[in-house]
DNA sequence: CTGTTAGCGCGTTCAC
DNA sequence: GTGAACGCGCTAACAG
């Protein structure tokens, strides 16, 4: 720290900024011996400053080691420099991928991230507080299905929103066909000549959900195969609304009673499959020998265990669900809303034997 | 959007606000025919406002659909309501864990999250750049080796600072003792028997890994087994300054070759370990019943391929840091810095077989 | 209880 | 080139 002698006419600021309190373009201005506006040119490298005072006031910056507030910056220039995303979880090896395409796209600006993880069960008044906030340059918005009432909010924000994995007219999104994702899963699995084939849901009835449940009909109706709705079960444990190694564990315990006979499974997440192959382990066999597994969403685990898994590519998502936002922040994409629809891939972890029965 | 009447004394803002244009505090007051201050106290919360012009108020917002700007507020309270956190990355399975602890601290509270990787090649200007930023309540600085330049950068926030695996004089820290981490996962693979044990190193010379390589020391004394230097070995990949699974691979696969004889492994991190895991596994032996392997840092997919590891209880640790952080931003702690150190704990994941050799 | 007014720190015309 | 003055949207005394 130190103390400087202060002169010239004070313009609006208190005289006593003594030893503490921050140090704003004022003391900067005074220091250097200009006005503050000849500060903040140097500050926005506005080529109309001479040679001189330039120096002179980078001086006086270093001096008293002065950092511009980016708050005030931006109220000021009323733009907003922050790019507020929102995401069910930090954790999930799903989300983590999205995040790094965003950081990746990001990284190339100078804005900044405001993160926030809305949660499972407490979503909606997370969801609606992190909205509220405001003041953002742009919002990516993962993993929500919107409604009415979030539509309106995001509205409000009045800067332009992109959605992943969700819906609505007046917004930019990115959705993956589920459906056919599902399909490829469960026809991998008819290929390798399992024929039963169980499936390991959430509970909730969304509509992800369906369109799943719907692929996996169609591998079977293609291979001729008959429908047997208790092949279809969910684990009891409600967290992450069943996105869980618990319920894929419970789920899988449950197959393999009720169902001894079958061979392969289709979970509807990475971590089901985890919790799946887990329970698969603990009841003496294995994956993929003697029960093949496939999963939804790509985790890194799956290829130590030997699952195949659906990849959704989310860290590409997240870097062009990014660009996307970028163009329309900086005004030059005037195209109208869109939502544009992601094919899964069918990633095969490890060659699954073909079908065997269990003795 | 709605057209609506302006009537009143407009104060200072400019008459045409039409239809397009952010709707402010002014809008909401003229509608309700109240003061800005007025809206100011409904929206604070204020007791000091009658019901009936409260509703009058409430009605204006909701009709004008306004959202008050943080941007604004933040720089008329002078107080930032953002936590910077800046870690080295948000996927590795080991910041993930922090992330996680210090969003549930977070969220307890109003603030906001500024989240920055810092990356491993570009640490320095990703660091400083962030830092420069400034208007932060607060900043969270995670696996970053401070020096004379980011202490000067870190107090020119002029805000509360909490450091994690870092320490510095002014500001508060927590490590963990490193060398007891060691100590302890190279023990528990004497205690199992083993004899000829290897360590995983990263490249760098950074303090950290010379703390390790003296627990590792430490424990060999202890048992009476004589230290051989080329038991110590690194990968050659770069990324990640060696934190890596290819250099845990190429590591092990180094080891493998050099010393047939060896029965366990001691890696410098998780995904290392992974990578080790994957090595021996190519050669046709197993972990841990023919190579014993410990990791440091906790990680989920140890307990799949049967790895103990060296837990820092970085969920923990994150939740507590960022206690520490707000109890100094709130001004009720007023204790002079100081660095905490953390015993990491050896959570043994699966009950590694006794010394055996190759055959 | 409610309105007036002066900042918060910075960008940005305009004159000079 | 440089400086004075106003405004960004909101909070916080201080009057009334």
């Amino acid at each position: 720290m130190c103390i400087f002698v202060i002169f010239g006419k004070t313009a609006r600021t208190p005289i006593m900024l003594a030893d503490k309190g921050k140090v704003t373009i004022y003391d900067v201005a005074r220091r250097a011996g200009v006005a503050i506006s000849t500060v903040s040119r140097v500050l926005n490298n506005s080529p109309d400053v001479s040679d001189r005072t330039r120096i002179r006031v980078e001086r006086a910056i270093e001096d008293l080691n002065y950092r511009p507030d980016r708050t005030a910056k931006s109220l000021a220039q009323q733009e907003r420099l922050m790019l507020a995303v929102a995401l069910p979880s930090f954790t999930s090896p799903f989300h983590n991928e999205l995040l790094k395409g965003i950081r990746s796209a990001i990284r190339k600006t100078q804005l900044d991230l405001l993160l926030s993880d809305l949660g499972s069960k407490l979503r909606e008044n997370s969801l609606f507080s992190f909205l509220q906030r405001g003041a953002v340059g742009g919002l990516l918005l993962a993993g929500v299905q919107i409604d009415e009432r979030i539509a309106t909010e995001l509205k409000a924000l009045q800067s332009p929103v992109v959605l992943i994995g969700g819906q609505w007219p007046a917004f930019d999104g990115f959705m993956w066909d589920e459906t056919a994702g599902a399909q490829q899963a469960v026809s991998h699995l008819v290929g390798l000549g399992h024929r039963r084939i169980g499936m390991i849901r959430i509970q909730r009835d969304s509509r992800i959900q369906v369109l799943r449940i719907t692929g996996y009909q169609a591998a079977l109706r293609e291979a001729g195969i008959d429908f047997d709705p208790t092949l279809i079960v969910s684990g009891e444990t409600e967290k992450h609304a069943g996105f869980s190694e618990e319920a894929g564990f419970e789920a899988m315990n449950k197959l393999l009673a009720s169902h001894p006979d079958i061979t392969a499974v289709f979970a509807s997440s990475d971590v089901q499959a985890i919790g799946a192959w887990a329970a698969i382990t603990e009841s003496g066999r294995s994956v993929p020998d003697d029960i093949a597994l496939v999963g939804y969403d790509d985790i890194k685990t799956s290829r130590y265990i030997g699952l195949s898994s659906i990849d959704q590519n989310m860290q590409t998502i997240g870097e062009r669900a990014t660009e996307l936002l970028l163009s329309r922040l900086s005004g030059a994409n005037k195209e109208p809303a869109r939502t544009t629809i992601i094919q899964p891939v069918l990633r095969v972890r490890r060659s699954s034997g073909t079908r065997r029965t269990l003795s």
